[in-house]
DNA sequence: CCATTACTTTGCCATTGATCTAACTATTCA
DNA sequence: TGAATAGTTAGATCAATGGCAAAGTAATGG
């Protein structure tokens, strides 16, 4: 139910709100409230608690309700997930280059060795 | 009417879309036609070429028709400006590190306000 | 114990998004 | 020229998304 690429298309849809995507930004300075989070946005609170729990969702934050407060931690390790996908991204198109270069060298060693 | 962060959003949302992931992933080896593109995936043309334009929408792609046949390819700066939003996060997170004490006398603080 | 605060639940609605079919245009090739 | 190819346009459908208001619950603070 809960396979990698269900996880990684979760974060990526999560991360195409730019309100979900702010509030990422904001939990990079560290763990707040949902009203703290909420404060800037001209939102009300039920819709603003969608993409809090979207953002859970996603696995991107955690949450815990302490009393009548829940806090919101980022969870790095999923940014990081998702930003590797464009290092790969990257690798493979960088990687066309490399060949190219790779491709030349070979031909020239070719004519002095193995 | 096309300024900097309306341009991220648009590519956030075009990577939202599993199918426009994977058509970027294939570009990532070179440029293709529409139809190559397409063959992988169990959608009709209009429904394919719909993604096509929101990717160049985006400007993630670029496309150039000749004859009957539109070949696509990768605008990799868009997205590897799209990579660089990841990296501005990790580096505020990874920025509190530094700021440790300052952090911590911050919570302290904010623990007293109402 | 009463008011306030900080969510939470419920129910609704408008818009957008991804998909299809059917029919059309423009090229290419035999 | 006539058939096949490659893409395009138009219109319809349906689900998901993002938003609201109103009312409810469960802590605090005085």
């Amino acid at each position: 139910m809960e396979n990698y690429s269900d996880l990684q298309n979760a974060v990526f849809k999560v991360l195409a709100d730019p309100t979900r995507r702010a509030v990422v930004e904001s939990l990079t300075h560290g763990p707040a409230t949902v009203s703290d989070l909420a404060r800037p946005f001209p939102l009300t609170l039920p819709t603003f608690m969608k993409h809090i729990d979207a953002l859970e969702q996603a696995k991107l934050i955690s949450t815990r309700k302490s009393g009548r407060v829940r806090t919101c931690t980022l969870n790095h390790a999923a940014l990081a997930a998702a930003e590797r996908w464009f290092e790969r991204q990257r690798a493979v198109w960088a990687g066309r280059f490399d060949n190219l270069d790779g491709l030349l060298d070979q031909l020239e060693s070719t004519k002095n060795e193995s």
